[in-house]
DNA sequence: GGATTACATAGACAGCTGTCTATGTAATAG
DNA sequence: CTATTACATAGACAGCTGTCTATGTAATCC
């Protein structure tokens, strides 16, 4: 069964990208899920901070959440990253190599 | 002879793409040489608006210029843009599909 | 029950940035 | 040489956004 991608705008996506503190929250619960507190702990920057920077992040469908007891937990949608990077790929380097091999990708659907 | 890559931090990257104008510009001008003139006559901002979102990208090594006479002209460089979005994808989605292929085509060198 | 913990929301504020007008400058045209 | 064209730079300004403090709320603990 295969969740539907949800298209996410490149300019919008970007913006999500561009801050230090936002992307340093990505990488640290990219590959695990991570509560709202070790996030915290990880970044220097406030919990309510977190918490608008994991706000905007969850609007675009770029992260995933999940309540246990008091805590609620994040992960990064990494595949859905992986889309928006691939479209800025064939819309910005359609002529690099790199391009080509995920258009490839892509066509194996 | 291959000329170095220049390395772009991912969040200044992320910046220059975080604007609908920037983009804009990055796609016209990304397979062609294009004058500063037919940009202006492509985005519907001012002339000085459109030097100022080539200054932004000339500063990051995003786009190479041209002199010819009268004209500058400018064309986004895809392999920087390529490299920047490798980038992102080893950081943000490494155990996507996507980034396995590309990991792969850095390995080959 | 009350206290505490974990997180979200609201509002304020400062700094950044995308846009403009005005102007400078180098190259061609006449 | 003067006028014009093509582009860059300077400065101003409004809107956005990343941060904070203060507060609300739901769940657990005693």
């Amino acid at each position: 069964m295969k969740t539907k991608a949800p298209r996410i705008d490149s300019v919008a996506f970007a913006k999500v990208l561009a801050d230090p503190t936002r992307q340093q929250i990505m990488e640290y619960c990219c590959c695990e899920w991570k509560s709202v507190s070790e996030i915290v702990d990880e970044v220097k920057v406030s919990q309510p901070t977190v918490s608008h920077h994991l706000a905007v992040l969850r609007e675009l469908g770029l992260v995933s959440s999940k309540d246990k007891g008091k805590h609620t937990y994040y992960t990064l949608n990494q595949e859905t990253v992986a889309t928006c990077c691939g479209q800025l790929l064939t819309v910005f380097a359609p002529e690099s190599k790199a391009a080509e091999k995920l258009i490839k990708l892509d066509s194996v659907k």
